[in-house]
DNA sequence: TACACTGTTTATAACGATTATAATGTAAGA
DNA sequence: TCTTACATTATAATCGTTATAAACAGTGTA
């Protein structure tokens, strides 16, 4: 199924007149292989057997290609990196406050909030954004200690 | 009312053992007073007048300090510097993307999406976030190309 | 009052993620 | 083939944030 939305993706691109590039298609790839939410610099990693001269400008360059083709959305956390997502469905994360795990979720929607917030604030309302954070399963058995 | 919650904070802050100083007396002030929510650097150069001696540093550490006491919020979206937000009560943001203000507003509760995550997904749910993006009323008017 | 102790601020350097720039490469169309 | 426009590479620059070391208070104790 992947190789349909990776088929799909290449599509949307090719439709809006940008060019599939080999390091292009490697990046999308990776992006909807990858279960984890990569930075820029993991893909670059990921990346640099098959591409041993791709530059780290040429992943941001596309990420940002990406993003205004609607292909990928940007996360920013606390932590000083932005991660990377491939749009698929609506999906919400919860982040582990330990060891950083970002782990997908699916709810229903909170049409209901943006409404509300629209009603109040005046603004046109185009999408929002919800992360939960807590604590992992893993670093919930091995923690004592608190930081 | 504000003057209540500076000398709370100030209060909060002195049962853990923090030093009152001058400058985190300042900060805080004008954390409280300030209606927008402020980058460490907006925080710096508002104060620069009356310690014109203050270092980067210092606001950096403070607002550190007030995080970890919980009496301040780090915000990061997807502009390059984190913003800083004084807790009251609970609240949420609405930001435009064309201008970047960004404006309170008040949602009941998202407890339900906090137990289905839990459920879920297994973990052990601290707090959420929720940002809902779109377009101010002032930026609607006057907008007919898209960037 | 003098002295040590501890936390704070300052000044500055270092770091790291991201972006800008210029040069080179490469695909597509006339 | 020539030209044009877009892509990539390599590298430098930018900028927010953090680390470091030195100077500076406050506080408690003798």
């Amino acid at each position: 199924m992947s190789e349909v939305q990776l088929k799909d993706a290449l599509d949307a691109l090719k439709s809006t007149g940008v060019r599939i590039t080999p390091q292009r298609h490697a990046i999308l790839e990776y992006m909807i292989h990858s279960t984890n939410h990569p930075t820029a610099d993991d893909i670059y990693r990921a990346l640099e057997k098959t591409f041993p001269n791709m530059s780290v400008a040429t992943v941001y360059n596309n990420l940002r290609v990406f993003r205004k083709a609607g292909l990928v959305k940007e996360l920013t956390y606390g932590d000083s990196s932005s991660r990377f997502d491939f749009v698929t469905n609506d999906h919400y994360h919860i982040i582990c406050n330990d060891c950083g795990k970002i782990v997908d979720f699916h709810y229903p929607g909170l049409d209901e909030v943006e409404h509300l917030a629209s009603h109040v604030t005046g603004f046109e309302v185009d999408y929002h954004r919800l992360e939960i954070y807590g604590t992992c399963q893993d670093c919930v058995g091995k923690t004592a200690k608190a930081q």
